[in-house]
DNA sequence: GAGCACTGC
């Protein structure tokens, strides 16, 4: 290995401390293998560029932090831990005498909630910054925003590895941006000539078996966006035949670190990695020379207006594709295969979205409050998050009773809920938790679904792993419990990998749990939410359960059907519960996670998973704020009649309804009649042929000719007339019986009605004699005619005070359609004498022009 | 009859 000074950083050693020593900003652009990580840090401290303070190197990663700290600590000749340390969960690596430290994320978060000021940190490295995660955007803000504040003699540093620095040199206020040399090798990139239909499974495995062709050495690492593409992928390049044996290795988060290291270790075979994004930044493979890239992958959205999450197979941006590009050319030159065209490739979009622009904010919202800042959104950004994100945070918070209702500000709840260290809705039901007696079970929830999944996912013909994992899900109150079930199985048997596997548990991530949870309980007590040993733990699982619901009332959920997954919830919106939930009976759940996938129809599913069943009387007594009861007109369905009932709603979710003796009022009877129609609960007979012409033609009016101020017919607007219609009845016998067309007539002003006739009339005369009817079904007019009767025609027939031509559907004299126009006389002189030949010699009896 | 990228306190 060279000495660290031959590092190309080196080159600009000097640059950086000069803009250091005499401002306390700066950019750095460094590519893979410039050794900014590690060389960078002690440039600083040797220079003296944060005093005697220390010098915080900002990781997106543990193993990052660790790997790093220890390279940088033996380079200094030390003890890992002394001069050089680092600090990531659960592993703390620091001592007084530390001077550089390595940290992820969230552990400078949390020393900002200690210390708001930093008082013992000289300067802050961001590390990776073009990867924009979440907390480090939320680090970059707040550090800015001390430097402006308490401590400008704060040393901020921000390396990426991407060329677009201009952005955030801008954002901080335009400081300078420094450029080192990488040290990577040239790839050469090859585009599909022409887009591809094809499954890029397929593709993919064509490509490799071309590179493969061609005898260039060098491992393959084939870019793919999930688990399911990835074996697709293996079992497409099993398909191929090729004169040289190769090893296919599949490489994603989910599989166990003995696995993973296959992609890894020496192999006497050529490797084939099919891997997912952990390939793009979080795993770094050696010896990959060609990289072939699907261009696409999953991404996780969250939709603020709904306050859903979505996972969705995406285009990946450019800048996205160049990071996949530079994996073939670490140790030689390589070559990348895209499969898709160079002109799609301008198409796509420059950069990833930032995380901050895509993510649920309710953690964020919370500390930005703990630390003063109560306007998230207008916060100083480098890119400000979505407004709408924000309000739902913030309306979560209350909620949860982390903020005041109507003014913003953090309630003492709230500032316990900060120092547990998970999300809002876990730490609000960890405070309920202290009430009743079940902190370490519900601490032991929170754990659970603080990392990877516990359990791993089930092939669908699985039957034997199936019933294995029926010894855990003998509860039918929450999905929580089967992971508690699991979890203590795991223990139980020492975490045993061999125990686990056979019943497909996650040995590794059951691990993970049992510290996390010791943290949470170290917290809770540190809180006083919890004693240890105080012996006061709750009978059965009723305390749990309500505590759940604690965290989640606002995404409870009631079944349409009993037995049935499908699920209405608050706020209009729908769902269905996964089939491998336990809570397959209850009438109300909540669920702990929602999330939108794509399905085979046209519209995507909403699923609801980790599910808890619920009492409505829980609600009643621990949120009564949030219900209502009122007398309301509804729709009986099982007896297709309007009813008088007493509702009560949790919110807008109607939770109870009872039948009430009393006098419908005739309009909102008639209203509610035309509600359910439209909803679909009965049909209309006598919404027929001619009343829809009526419709569809005061529309074409309305789109036409708008000075004439003909209203339009929405769907809105068209219940409106049904319940017009349907005043004073309750039944759908009556309300089917009941003619129509004059409360669609009301809709109109008066007079409009018998313009319409002339504006667009049912039929209209023809020159060779009679008339014939206008359909308006289709978005234009339509006649249909038999050709040879058009040529008295000396003009096209319009509508409309001549705005509107008329669709001519042109026949054969046997009715055969031939033809369609909107400018006859062009027709006549452009298009018939193409077809006239034909026509006229099949028709010969008649007189063709 | 249907679904899952990656991190972090």
């Amino acid at each position: 290995m060279p000495a660290p000074t031959a590092l190309p950083i080196w080159k600009i050693h000097a640059d950086i401390l000069r803009t250091l020593q005499g401002g306390n900003r700066l950019v750095l652009v460094a590519p893979t293998g410039s050794g900014k990580t590690t060389q960078v840090p002690q440039m600083l401290l040797d220079a003296g560029v944060a005093g005697d303070k220390m010098i915080v190197v900002l990781q997106p990663r543990r193993v990052a932090a660790r790997t790093v700290a220890a390279r940088v600590a033996s380079e200094r000749g030390g003890k890992l831990g002394a001069e050089v340390g680092y600090q990531i969960r659960f592993d703390d690596h620091t001592s007084v005498g530390t001077r550089i430290c390595f940290v992820t994320e969230g552990i400078l978060l949390r020393w900002l909630q200690d210390d708001r000021a930093l008082s013992n940190i000289g300067a802050v490295v961001f590390d990776e910054f073009h990867e924009r995660n979440l907390l480090s955007d939320v680090a970059l803000a707040l550090v800015k925003d001390l430097q402006q504040s308490l401590r400008p003699d704060l040393v901020m540093l921000v390396m990426s590895a991407t060329l677009d620095a201009e952005p955030v040199a801008a954002y901080l206020n335009q400081c300078p941006i420094l450029v080192s040399e990488g040290q990577s090798f040239p790839v050469e990139v090859g585009y599909l000539p022409v887009p591809d239909q094809r499954p890029f499974t397929v593709q993919a495995a064509e490509a490799v078996e071309r590179i493969l062709y061609e005898g260039e050495p060098g491992d393959i690492l084939v870019f793919m966006p999930g688990r399911g593409e990835i074996n697709g992928t293996l079992d497409a390049l099993r398909g191929l035949r090729t004169q040289e044996r190769v090893a296919c290795i599949p490489l994603h988060g989910e599989l166990e670190p003995q696995e993973q290291d296959r992609a890894f270790a020496p192999n006497s075979l050529r490797k084939v990695i099919v891997a997912t994004n952990v390939a793009e930044t979080s795993i770094t493979i050696d010896g990959i020379r060609h990289v072939v890239d699907s261009g696409v992958a999953r991404v996780a959205r969250y939709d603020a207006e709904r306050g859903i999450g979505t996972l969705l197979l995406e285009p990946i941006s450019r800048a996205s594709a160049d990071q996949r590009k530079g994996r073939a050319g670490r140790t030689a030159p390589g070559t990348c295969h895209r499969l898709w065209t160079s002109i799609g490739h301008q198409t796509r979009e420059e950069r990833n979205t930032p995380e901050i622009q895509r993510s649920d904010l309710a953690e964020v919202v919370l500390l930005l409050h703990s630390l003063g800042i109560q306007e998230a959104a207008t916060f100083d950004w480098l890119d400000k998050p979505d407004p709408q994100a924000v309000l739902r945070a913030e309306k979560l918070l209350t909620m949860l009773g982390a903020l005041h209702e109507g003014r913003a500000e953090l309630t003492p709840v709230g500032r316990q809920m900060l120092r547990l260290p998970m999300h809002p809705r876990y730490s609000r039901m960890l405070i309920e938790a202290s009430q009743r007696g079940c902190v370490p079970e519900a601490a032991l929830c929170a754990a659970l679904v603080s990392g990877r999944d516990l359990l791993v996912r089930l092939d669908r013909d699985d039957a034997q792993m199936k019933g294995l994992r029926e010894m855990f899900e003998d509860s039918g109150d929450s999905d929580f419990i089967t992971l508690m079930r699991a979890y203590e199985f795991a223990k139980d048997n020492g975490f045993s990998f061999e125990r686990c596997r056979s019943h497909g548990i996650n040995a590794q991530v059951a691990r993970q749990v049992e510290q996390t949870c010791q943290q949470i309980l170290h917290a809770a007590q540190q809180q006083r939410l919890y004693e240890r040993d105080s012996g006061t733990t709750a009978k059965g699982d009723e305390a749990l359960l309500r505590c759940l619901m604690a965290g989640f009332v606002d995404q409870l959920a009631k079944r349409r059907v009993p037995g049935k997954p499908e699920c209405d919830l608050t706020e209009q919106r729908q769902g269905q519960l996964v089939r491998e939930s336990v809570v397959q009976e209850a009438a109300f759940f909540v669920a702990a996670n929602l999330r939108e996938a794509p399905s085979r129809g046209p519209n995507p599913l909403t699923l609801l998973s980790l599910a808890t069943a619920v009492q409505p009387s829980w609600i009643a007594e621990m949120f009564p704020q949030h219900l209502s009861t009122t007398v309301e007109h509804l729709f009986d369905a099982q007896n297709k009649r309007v009813a008088a009932m007493k509702v009560v709603r949790y919110r807008d979710l109607v939770i109870e309804q009872k039948a009430q003796q009393r006098d419908l009022d005739p309009i909102a009877s008639g209203r509610c009649l035309a509600e359910a129609q439209r909803a679909g609960a009965f049909d209309l007979p006598l919404m027929d042929h001619r009343l829809k012409q009526f419709i569809a033609r005061v529309d074409l009016v309305h789109a036409t000719l708008p000075e004439l101020e003909f209203p339009r017919f929405d769907a809105e607007a068209v219940t409106a007339c049904l319940a017009r219609a349907f005043k004073g009845l309750s039944l759908v016998k009556e309300a089917q019986a009941a003619p129509l067309m004059a409360a669609f007539h009301q809709h109109l002003a008066q007079g409009q009605v018998s313009w319409l006739d002339e504006l667009v009339p049912l039929s209209i005369s023809w020159p060779a004699g009679g008339s014939l009817k206008v359909s308006y079904a289709n978005e234009s007019p339509e006649v249909q005619v038999k050709l040879h009767e058009c040529f008295a025609l000396t003009e096209h027939p319009t509508l409309c005070e001549g705005r509107l031509p008329v669709t001519l559907i042109l026949c054969t004299p046997d009715g055969k359609k031939l033809a369609t126009t909107k400018d006859w006389p062009a027709f006549v002189t452009r298009e018939w004498p193409k077809h006239r030949q034909a026509v006229a010699k099949k028709f010969s009896g008649l007189l063709w022009r």
